[in-house]
DNA sequence: TTCATTTTTGTAATGATTACAGTGATAGTA
DNA sequence: TACTATCACTGTAATCATTACAAAAATGAA
């Protein structure tokens, strides 16, 4: 399985005429095997535990070249830190705002924009939710439940 | 019509029960003045030419406000920095990848998610799109067609 | 006025990302 | 084998939007 991963990060790598080296093959690997839409900190902090003198820069280099060639996406739905995909087919992402957890979702259809953009070339479109996952509403109704028990 | 938007912003802040300052009133009637979609430092860079001691603190505090209180709405399409926005009804928004020039749009009409999210609780939706604005089409044709004439 | 509360300011800290210079590895050539 | 050019990688410093925080100013009721 994890052949399977690195495999095909050293053949999209070849198929976009740049060298497989050893971190941008960790780093695509990586996001391959995690499609958990992980920051560019997440990736150090666990690469870090195989190769010992990894460098941050050296992730930010990885992610920007594959950003270039559109091997993977950057994902901006949490404000704070830039996320990244290595899932680039059409769709959108759904983050709870409770847990913070982000969920993929791919019914993305038919946006009919009629005339409104018609001039204009789209050459990406972008779909963030936010709302409250199935885990996350139940803890709150647990809360109010037990909120109206102490009131009265 | 400066006396218009104003009154409006002063409305709606008390419509929230919260003191219509000085500088919050500024800030509010700048982004109902202006739907540009503008950055914190662009407000404050305009209001600073009529209040002189203006700090940029305040200027991100009257705007944490007005996000608490769903006044305006913040638009994450450069993700360089936040932009605001006080047209909060549903609309998406483009932006050109040239120019950087921010379009709304207003038909998002029926995602049909299907079963994918019924689970979820959506509270916010967010689409941004990117691409080239008719203009900067034009300029790119023009560009074309001159390096053609050179290299033939 | 007095005093508590709120608003505003100024400066320092934070934290993700980028810039940059130097070091190390690799591969081709003489 | 030595030389050299190119590329990959590292480490540190800079950038820059945003936030934290404490002090000063304004407000407004008693
Ligand atoms: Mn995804
Ligand atoms: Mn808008
Ligand atoms: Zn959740
Ligand atoms: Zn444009």
């Amino acid at each position: 399985m994890a052949l399977i991963y690195s495999e095909k990060a050293a053949k999209m790598l070849l198929e976009k005429g740049i060298k497989p080296s050893p971190i941008r093959l960790k780093v695509l690997t990586f996001l391959l095997k995690n499609p958990t839409h992980p920051t560019a900190d997440e990736i150090y902090q666990e690469l870090q535990k195989e190769i010992l003198t990894l460098s941050k820069t050296s992730v930010y280099n990885a992610l920007s070249l594959f950003l270039r060639l559109n091997l993977v996406k950057s994902v901006n739905i949490d404000e704070k830190e830039t996320r990244y995909d290595a899932n680039i087919e059409e769709h959108g992402h759904f983050q709870c705002l409770s847990c913070k957890q982000i969920y993929d979702f791919f019914h993305v259809p038919r946006l009919e924009e009629k005339e409104e953009l018609n001039d204009f070339m789209i050459k990406e479109k972008r779909y963030y939710y936010y709302g409250l996952c199935p885990e996350c509403q139940q803890k709150e109704e647990n809360n109010e439940k037990f909120n109206w028990n102490k009131n009265s």
